[in-house]
DNA sequence: TGTCAGGTCATCCTTTCGGGTGATTTTTAG
DNA sequence: CTAAAAATCACCCGAAAGGATGACCTGACA
């Protein structure tokens, strides 16, 4: 950089050298040399600065959402300790889960290969068990009781 | 800026001229002067540019991990987003909530005070437009879609 | 061995839902 | 201002859900 800046330094001398011999310098006044200098130079200074100096760094922080992601087998104590606390039995718990996907008793039945009074009788106790009136209720509840996903 | 420049050029003539007659001119060589000139102009230069030149910067990018907070204005304009994406009406929503919450139709009813063929108007069109076939079911779609909390 | 909980199935009856159709009034958007 | 969308209400009918009750079978446990 330094030695760009040195060889145009003396490509300066030199060429005004050759002009001085060439086309005789005392044509044209040192003022208008010292201007055309001036110009070129100030451009020479300019392009220097935007090569020496540092580049400021700016430093931009994204914040990445991750997921909150429960361990499964912790999960799972927690899910069995849920349910203890509500009194569900392995089966009941079956049909709820079934129910929260939006199955009707009948669809639930077939699913779980048994007949539909049997799902009404369990549904009936899921009802009971979890205090609400209606299915979407029970489903309601039971996510709040983090019994269901 | 410019003008400063221009300040600048005009003070180096007439800074030559008072050289000129002061000190002599002949007393040192042009080239001298041409130095000179082109020193204090790189100098003049360099701190143009630094006037002129939009800053450097150089973007230093940080991922950070966060938990997944989601602002309520910000959760809004998702919800709208989804909500646009199902095409439920306001209303619709505000049953959908209820429903979700296992309401039954009169008690939504009540809630809004509106009739219950009003509810089950909306549930109709609620489950038509989520493609499903009864509430539980409805409310489940709605959950995975994040229409729901 | 007997009781007890869980799972299975059933019947009867009431309430709630869901589907279909039609209509009037606001509200919104072009 | 006007057409479209949303919100409101109504009636009918069949399907699903919910409530109550009773019965049978099985495995676990004292």
């Amino acid at each position: 950089m330094l030695l760009a800046y040195g060889f145009a330094l003396a490509a300066l001398l030199l060429g005004m050298k050759w002009l001085e011999y060439r086309f005789l310098l005392v044509q044209h006044s040192f003022e208008i040399y010292a201007g055309l200098i001036a110009l070129v130079f100030t451009a020479l200074g300019i392009w220097l600065a935007g090569k020496l100096t540092a580049p400021k760094i700016r430093t931009v922080i994204i914040e990445k959402e991750i997921q909150a992601t429960i361990q499964d087998d912790y999960s799972e104590l927690l899910r069995a300790e849920k349910i203890s606390r509500t009194g569900l039995s392995k089966r009941e718990l079956d049909v709820l889960e079934q129910m929260a996907q939006g199955l009707s008793n009948q669809k639930i039945a077939e699913k779980l290969h048994v007949s539909l009074n049997t799902i009404k009788t369990h549904t009936a106790r899921i009802l009971e068990k979890l205090e609400a009136s209606r299915r979407t209720q029970a489903v309601d509840f039971a996510r709040k009781r983090g019994i269901l996903s």
